[in-house]
DNA sequence: TGAATAGCTGAACATATATTCATAGATAGG
DNA sequence: CCTATCTATGAATATATGTTCAGCTATTCA
């Protein structure tokens, strides 16, 4: 006997799942996180970089890479001085995509 | 000769697009809203269940609902003194629907 | 018409969150 | 070492946002 187990077809969903969710969006609902994502896409960036492209100081920009890579969006690689980051979930970078596609075509 | 034209795969995103993809996301960043939209996948369900549903008062799904309206994620309908709502942007859905996959098997 | 029900709306309030500022840690080069 | 550079961090602040509350509109039914 199989036990009983979460599809995603169901329509109700449990606390966590709903929580899990939220975070995800959360995270890819801010203007200025949306620009480091749109150019890490590319290819890898370190932080000062990122802050010119994104029009920020480098302090607001590494809080937004610290939100991220607590949910495992980016990932970090150190290289001198300078911390370069990459996009780290392929599925949530599918996501931004197609968010981004419905936006500018659709 | 073709105008330069937007296309998705842009490195950097022009103000307006950036915008609106941030509406999306924070569109759906929300539990209440992540309740209302996972028991819409399903069928049309008028305020009253949505409001038992996810365990708010009916004012606040209705706020919640207007935010999902104005953004064309969902639609209304009325029958007698009820409104019914249901989804109206297939993309969305799917969007949605793929984030949850990501969650709960991903 | 009048009462009852369903939902909407604006203001108020409480909480969450993005950014700044000051400071600290880590690394490279002199 | 000493300094400069790059990034991280915590506190403070300003703004955004979710919920409640009171009151309103619309619809049904008696």
């Amino acid at each position: 006997m199989d036990s009983p187990v979460m599809i995603a077809s169901d329509v109700q969903l449990d606390d966590r799942t709903v929580m899990r969710v939220a975070e995800i969006f959360s995270a890819l609902s801010d203007p200025s996180r949306i620009r480091i994502i749109a150019s890490l896409r590319d290819a890898e960036r370190h932080v000062g970089a990122l802050a010119e492209m994104a029009g920020l100081s480098e302090s607001a920009v590494s809080h937004h890479l610290r939100n991220l890579r607590q949910l495992r969006i980016v990932k970090a690689r150190r290289d001198g001085r300078q911390i370069f980051y990459s996009l780290d979930d392929e599925h949530i970078a599918d996501l931004f995509q197609r968010s981004l596609e419905h936006v500018l075509h659709g």
